[in-house]
DNA sequence: ACCTGAACACCGTTCAAGT
DNA sequence: ACCTGAACACCGTTCAAGT
């Protein structure tokens, strides 16, 4: 007999109830979708989907740190990338239009108000903000040894206090349902420009 | 017949659930506490409960509200604070105090969580902060006339861009779940001083 | 090994009955 | 007019039974 008829399963049934569930949060939210609608939208049972996560709340952490995942990559591109304002600006482009005030900004609030009571899901958040928030923190450095931008600031603090503008911009957006990210993007580089001072 | 034997009962009832509510949720969170719970602490019934309010959301809401008005009083106090930047670094200060990282942080989070979801409390909490970020812009405003600050940015650019900063520091530190709000208000200071430009 | 779906427990909300 | 608390509806979670 197999142990493992198809090894591969867990993670695509894992990928697919996640799937169907940023479907459903994007919809309705966090609070009003319920188990039986992912369940429904991911063409599984009940049953089913507590074989691969423990909890609804397990469902919105595993989502939340997959986001997380990909604000780190694109931390990646900024330090690769020419300019650092250039690639800030980028970085909250794509911030910004993943988080729109149509349907997924109430999901950032929602990972937030979640990892607010869920220790194990802050701590989980709280790290890979770490590994983010040092890695814009070595581009910061970086250009501040370059000269190209004045070095005045700690580039931790800068670092820190950037991703505190991004995200709370990004709730005051979804707070008024703006979409449409590039007028936010100038307010978030010319803030930038203030915080970096770059020479020319 | 009398119509109304005491006039101010149902303020004073919704002031006794509202001071209930506000316990129970900096205990365990809007999703985690029950109605009953609620009424435990207000030492009423649920049917009482909700003679004066429509739904578990609707007293978040109201919580909301208070907040609000509360940070206006704040911003007005700014307004007339003799230099703006200890002004704000006040503000800053009640701010991360009232939304520590022990209990309160997660409400912020869970009101914004409600908002992103109730167009009705998007709406009211939006109104009050237009007012503030109104407020905050009128300091700013009043500090480039005196002189005292560099009038680069426009002031309403820059209390956006000091609201959304204040923010999201809040959100950063309820994840990280700090407390003490001094070292705090220095980052939020001299990123303001960044933004502000006083010239002495 | 993996899945189904009925059953269970819990909680937001309502409402008939009391004063 | 205001309140009580039992009853209802709904939803997250479990588990016995199937393949």
């Amino acid at each position: 007999m197999p142990r493992h008829a198809d090894p591969a399963l867990p993670e695509r049934r894992r990928g697919q109830i996640l799937d169907a569930a940023r479907e459903c949060f994007r919809e309705r939210g966090f609070r009003l979708t319920t188990i039986e609608e992912i369940c429904a939208e991911a063409r599984i049972s009940p049953g089913a989907l507590y074989r691969y996560f423990d909890s609804k709340a397990d469902i919105i952490a595993a989502i939340a740190l997959d986001a997380r995942a990909e604000a780190e990559a694109m931390l990646d591109r900024v330090n690769g990338s020419e300019g650092l304002i250039a690639g800030l600006a980028e970085l909250a482009r794509v911030f910004f239009e993943t988080f729109d005030g149509d349907g997924d900004a109430a999901l950032l609030a929602d990972i937030w108000a979640e990892a607010a009571r869920d220790p194990l899901l802050a701590k989980a958040l709280q790290q890979r903000d770490q590994i983010a928030a040092g890695r814009l923190a070595a581009a910061i450095e970086r250009a501040q040894r370059d000269g190209s931008i004045y070095p005045a600031l700690p580039a931790s603090e800068s670092a820190e206090a950037l991703l505190a503008c991004l995200e709370g911009m990004a709730m005051r957006r979804a707070l008024r349902r703006e979409s449409g990210a590039t007028e936010a993007v100038r307010r978030f580089r010319t803030f930038a420009l203030h915080i970096l001072k770059p020479k020319r």
